[in-house]
DNA sequence: CGGCTAACGCAATATCTTTGCTTTAACCGG
DNA sequence: CCGGTTAAAGCAAAGATATTGCGTTAGCCG
C-alpha cells in the first residue's frame, strides 16, 4: 500500500473540487470572465463561498487552477513517423491553442493567480514533457535531433511570447512551422 | 488598462495620476503586493477610492498601468561600438531585470490587469524599439545583422518565457549571452 | 472673465471577504 | 463493520471593499 498524502484526496473534497471547476468553466462560457465572482461560482457549484475562499484563497487563484488544468495535454503527441512531422504537428496545434483568445486568457489566468510559480511551472512542464516524447522517439529512430531546451527556447517561447505580448499574426500555423524549421535545420548542434 | 482616454491631459487629472502611481510604488515597496487595496492606495495618494475606481476600474488594472510604466526604458541602449557588444549589454541587462523577483512581478502585473492587450503590447514595443536602435546602428556600421523579429523571437522571448514559466537559471547573464551568440552566429540570414 | 463639462469628492448602498463556531463525512484502527 | 478522529464544509455575523447617484471643483475654451 502506498502511503497516503496528508490531504484527503477522495470523496467529498474531490467532489467539491470537481463541481467548482465545472461551475467556473460553465460561467466563463456563459457570462465571461469579468462578471465572475466567488459567490457566483459557489452558488453554481452548490457550495458556500467560504468553502471556495478557504480552499483557493482568491478568485484569481481559482481561475489559475482551472486554467492550468485545461492546459494539460490529454494525450501524448501523435507519432507521424518523423521528427519534423511530429514537431510541426505539435507546434501548429500548440500555436493555434495559445493564439486563440481563449488560449491567451488561459495563459494569463495561469500566471495571474500563481503566487509561487507552481502553476506556471507545471504549464512549462507539460510542454516540455510532450517535446521530450517527440525527441526520444526521434532518437529511437536514429534521427539527428535538437535537445528539449532548444525547442523550448526557440519554438515554444516565441509562440508564447507572441500570444501574451503581441498581436498574434494571422498565420499562426506558418509561423510555428518556420520556428520548427529554424530549430531543426539551423540550430541542431553542429557536428 | 491604462487610464481611459484622457480628454483632459493636464492639470488636476495629471496630478491625481501622478500621486496615485507614486502611492502604489511606495506601498508596493513598504507593504508588499498582497496587502495592497484600492482604499489604501487612495488614502496614501490623498484621493477618494471612487476616483481610483472610476479611472482605473480595478486594482489589477492600476497595477498593470504602474508596472508597464516601470518597464519603459529610460534611455536608448548604450553604443559600445559593435553589434555583439550592444546586444549582449542590452540582453544581459534585460535578463537581469526580468529574472529578478521584482521584474517577474512587473511582467505578471502587466499581463494580469490588461484586458485588451494594450499594456502588454506596449511592453513588447519597448523591447522592439531598443532592439531596433541597436540594429540600425549596426546597419550604419555596415555590420551583418539579424532583423528585429529574430531577436525578439530568439533572445527576448526565451528570456521572458523563462522568467514567467520556469525557475530562472542561476546564470541569467551567461544564458542571455548564449542566446545572443545563437542569433548572431547561427541565425543571421544566410548570404 | 464666465460658461461648459470632465473629473473629483462625498455618502449611501450593494457586494464581496473574512472569521469564529458548528456540523459533516472521509479515513483509520480496532 | 463500527466508532473515534479530524480535515473540510456549512453557517452566519462582522468587516472590508466596490459601486453609484448627486453635488462640487477646476481645467479648458470662447
Amino acid at each position: 500500500m502506498s502511503p497516503r498524502p496528508a490531504v484527503r484526496p477522495g470523496g467529498r473534497s474531490a467532489r467539491v473540487r470537481q463541481s467548482v471547476h465545472t461551475a467556473v468553466r460553465e460561467l466563463l462560457q456563459e457570462r465571461g470572465r469579468d462578471s465572475l465572482t466567488v459567490p457566483l461560482v459557489a452558488a453554481r457549484a452548490g457550495v458556500t463561498p467560504s468553502t471556495v475562499y478557504r480552499r483557493w484563497g482568491t478568485l484569481r487563484e481559482l481561475l489559475s487552477d482551472v486554467a492550468v488544468e485545461r492546459l494539460r495535454p490529454g494525450s501524448p503527441p501523435e507519432d507521424l513517423g518523423s521528427l519534423r512531422a511530429d514537431l510541426e504537428d505539435w507546434a501548429t496545434s500548440f500555436a493555434q491553442q495559445t493564439a486563440s483568445p481563449a488560449g491567451q486568457a488561459r495563459l494569463r489566468d495561469t500566471l495571474a493567480g500563481d503566487p509561487d510559480g507552481s502553476n506556471s511551472g507545471r504549464c512549462a512542464a507539460y510542454a516540455a514533457g510532450q517535446i521530450e516524447t517527440i525527441l526520444s522517439r526521434a532518437a529511437a529512430r536514429g534521427e539527428h535531433a535538437p535537445d528539449a531546451e532548444a525547442v523550448l527556447d526557440h519554438v515554444v517561447a516565441p509562440l508564447v511570447y507572441r500570444a501574451l505580448f503581441r498581436q498574434e499574426p494571422p498565420d499562426a500555423d506558418g509561423y510555428a512551422r518556420s520556428l520548427v524549421a529554424t530549430v531543426l535545420y539551423r540550430l541542431i548542434p553542429l557536428p
